[in-house]
RNA sequence: GUGUCCGUAGCUCAGCUGGAUAGAGCAACGGCCUUCUAAGCCGUGGGUCGGGGGUUCGAAUCCCUUCGGGCACACCA
């Protein structure tokens, strides 16, 4: 137990050997303890806050509570002797690599990130933008820690909806339609066969028809297949160029038709294919899943199909140590049926490499999304209502910047990028404008807003060159040393958002890092006249610069020089 | 019904590998621009951590149970 805890306080206050540590332990506790735990916890975690408190602080707030003894005040007495220069500097230098936050412990393996994939021939809505932005985002921290990413757009480009489509096309559409409105003349296509489908059951069998005439290679169903792919993709374009995002991969659903009969077979001949209903399954009873649908009862593939085929043909070909899949939560069944089937094939990595990253539901306004009662905004809109509302706000704050309109493109597409990042992406979201638009407090724009700032005090400042030869016994404030802290933690939250999958995790780091600029900032004036004072000083802004801009950018989001 | 996720301040959420009086932001109210960007800072009010058990010196955190809500449960993806 004793050595235990003195572990622990070995682990939080550097400098300290753990011999002292230990010899720290022998001083008694107060008999009323009972247990030492209580006061090393204490011990431990007065010695974190100490270095910026002097000696006479730590005995007077210690006094104050009934279970001083002897160990704490030592503990941290000896904490801000030892530690308090060395503290600083190794902070200090620390934040001055310019691999800040990065790491090699990726050493270049491959990771493939599955994610935005939206159904082509749908609009782009805003749940759509969650994967996309979430995907992105883990897609910067792994390439932050190391690792070879490869970003993959699995686009829903093959299925029976296509089936519907061109039903729907040939029965309703005409060629002017689609080319004058896009993707919004399918979107009326698809809800008009739903609607008639509701009346005349008979149309689902004839979209079946026409998707396993699209299997089978009919031209005149995979023309028009095709076109209605090339206009969505040009619409999508639109929206990853406002974002930012590009991908490594557009290989979607379609690029695995003509793999998916080798799927089927690896799965036979592992005597895991078994008949019912008319369609061909994997029984997972034994693993209390339900059973996984591989062709159905006209011989076609179905999605669990596709992914299987993607699954092997990454591997081979990317030879992944991870595959991860960023979709809504509610698909979780089915991945965890695909990735079973995978390993019942004898793919033992299939256990830890492929990995299912869900987030919560997107509703509008408390409703549910939905394209055929109308209740969706696109993100598209989104983006555009975000850069205007900057735009004015631009004009009413700050009208002499530069590049106006390019600085708020920047912090409108950041507000959303943020606003989708900030909380645990397993979170239900409720859109709501209101609150995408308000631009004060825990948001992008406080962040940017933020670096702006520090950006500009930089600019004000003579002769500073970005130096770890400062003389740290001058940073003493409270403040400066609250953010200095909070600036090295920035590694362990890299490390710590890629562990969870989390992108939230850097988020709130950004906000945490702005927050303590600010208080520093109104507390300490930074351009004085003393030579040293001011050089340790800018160094603070310098770092929080740094640290802000690489935090968003793993977020996806840019900062701009002045707004 | 079965599985799964969520439940912390009026609202949106942190905190959850157990540790000191549970933290932010928004909204409300009150201060701070003759010095570095007020998209900021400081302060006030506001919490039975859904309820109940259990483990522990100690539980928002771990276990059990219960209530409320979301989602999934084969020929859509």
């Amino acid at each position: 137990m004793k050595s235990k805890i003195a572990e622990l306080i070995f682990k939080n206050v550097e400098g300290l050997s753990k011999d002292e540590v230990l010899g720290l332990m022998e001083i008694p506790p107060k008999p009323e303890m009972g247990d030492f735990a209580f006061p090393c916890f204490r011990l431990a975690k007065t010695m974190r806050k100490a270095p910026q408190m002097i000696a006479s602080d730590i005995k007077e707030a210690i006094g104050e509570v009934d279970f001083l003894d002897e160990i704490q005040v030592l503990g941290a007495y000896l904490n801000f002797f030892v530690n308090k220069e060395t503290f600083v500097k190794s902070m200090i230098n620390a934040a001055m690599d310019e691999n800040f936050g990065g790491s090699d412990i990726g050493n270049g393996q491959s990771i493939c990130i599955d994610y935005s994939s939206p159904n082509v021939a749908k609009n782009f809505h805003v749940g759509h933008l969650r994967t996309t932005i979430i995907g992105n985002s883990l897609y910067k921290i792994y390439s932050k820690l190391g690792y070879n990413v490869v970003r993959i757009n699995h686009l829903g480009d093959w299925g029976t909806q296509f089936g519907k489509l061109i039903v729907a096309y040939k029965a309703w559409g005409n060629e002017d339609a689609v080319k004058n409105e896009g993707v919004a003349e399918l979107m009326r296509l698809y809800v008009k066969f739903h609607e008639e489908a509701d009346k005349n059951p008979a149309l689902n069998d004839e979209a079946r028809a026409w998707f396993s005439k699209m299997e089978n290679g009919d031209e005149e169903a995979l023309k028009i297949w095709q076109w209605f792919k090339d206009i969505s993709l040009i619409e999508y374009k639109r929206t990853y160029d406002l974002l930012g995002i590009d991908f490594d991969s557009y290989n979607g659903e379609s690029f695995y038709r003509d793999k998916t009969a080798n799927v089927v077979e690896r799965i036979q001949s592992a005597n895991l294919l078994t008949e019912s209903e008319g369609a061909k399954i994997v029984d997972l009873e034994a693993y209390d899943m339900a059973p996984c649908l591989i062709l159905k009862n006209d011989g076609s593939s179905i999605y669990a199909t596709r992914d299987l085929a993607a699954i092997f043909y990454r591997k081979e070909t990317y030879n992944f140590v991870k595959c991860l899949y960023v979709t809504g939560q509610e698909q979780k069944l089915h991945f965890s049926q695909v990735f079973k089937v995978v390993e019942l094939l004898g793919n033992e990595w299939a256990k830890d490499q492929l990995v299912h990253i869900p987030y919560g539901l997107v509703s509008l306004e408390g409703a549910k999304l939905s394209t055929r009662s109308g209740n969706i905004i696109y993100a598209e809109d989104i983006l555009l209502e975000a850069i205007s509302k900057i735009r004015e706000i631009i004009e009413e704050k700050n009208p002499n910047i530069p590049d106006k309109d390019e600085t708020a493109k920047k912090i409108g597409v950041g507000a959303v990028l943020f606003n989708d990042l900030y909380n645990q992406r397993i979170k239900d979201v409720s859109f709501k404008w209101e609150k995408l638009l308000n631009f004060d407090g825990e948001t992008g724009p406080y962040v940017q807003y933020t670096y702006a700032r520090c950006a500009s005090i930089l600019r004000k400042v003579e002769n500073y060159t970005p130096s770890t030869d400062i003389d740290c016994s001058l940073l003493t404030d409270v403040e400066a040393i609250d953010l200095l802290k909070e600036i090295s933690r920035f590694p362990k939250v890299v490390l710590d958002a890629s562990e969870k999958y989390e992108p939230s995790v850097v988020a709130r780091f950004a906000v945490d890092v702005a927050q303590s600029f600010n208080k520093y900032y109104n507390a300490c004036r930074i351009n004085v006249e003393d030579d040293a004072l001011r050089n340790a000083r800018v160094t603070l802004v310098h770092l929080t610069k740094k640290t802000i801009k690489d935090a968003l950018l793993l977020l996806g989001i840019e900062c701009p020089e002045q707004m």
